[in-house]
DNA sequence: CGCTGTCGTATTGACATTCTATACGAGCGA
DNA sequence: TCGCTCGTATAGAATGTCAATACGACAGCG
């Protein structure tokens, strides 16, 4: 993942919160969660193969994606991924945390 | 770093504009750091000394602080960190970045 | 028909960061 | 003197991400 102008450090452990919003508006091959988390984001993120696969695979391993085969609209073998129940629990839980500390860090940013 | 229940994974890369927030407020020696990270975060950040002085090191190599030896309000042999004109640069930088991002997530999770 | 570009998936190797656990010296109080 | 807290420090492992590279297949074009 990489957030443009070439810093790229602040903010990892967010991609799988962005892959699973991505994937909880309805199901994507590995591609087009990577487009739709650039669009979500307006281009803020871009994801890239290298990190998006071992992230898909990672959280199939566990439970929270399920796979299939299928063919993309332009007619090329692709592999969809879509939620399970685990995986929107996973997501509710993310989301929760994410706002806990994006509250936290605001406020702290505000201490004098 | 530590976001308590026992959940320790999301945001790392925070770590660093904690830090340079606490120092922006004044000098400390190193525990004090920590102390102070968790209380403008009001104990949602908790900074252990295995992540907390390698990062100070780290940022010291990078010019971001100068240290020094003292003595602590207890007396004891303490290194006070303070942060220099570039320490000061890149907190207003780690900031702005911060709120991009947090921006750019806020606005992603609400996307339809 | 062959060429080239794009789509889509995938892996490898390196790198940075953080965590857990452990260590140790020095001051302080009983 | 014993034990506790303070304060600094490191080693080792695990994790996540990135850059680079690869490859098969479809599509369009000359």
């Amino acid at each position: 993942m990489t957030v443009p102008p070439p810093r790229t450090a602040l903010l990892q452990g967010t991609l799988d919160l962005l892959i699973l919003k991505a994937l909880n508006l309805g199901a994507l091959h590995g591609l087009g969660v990577s487009r739709r988390v650039e669009a979500i984001t307006r281009g803020t993120f871009l994801v890239k193969p290298g990190s998006l696969f071992p992230a898909l695979h990672r959280m199939e391993e566990a439970g929270w994606l399920v796979a299939s085969w299928g063919s993309s609209e332009n007619n090329r073998r692709a592999r969809y991924y879509k939620l399970t129940a685990a995986g929107r629990r996973q997501f509710e839980s993310e989301v929760s945390q994410w706002e806990r500390i994006a509250m936290a860090i605001s406020l702290a940013l505000q201490a004098n």
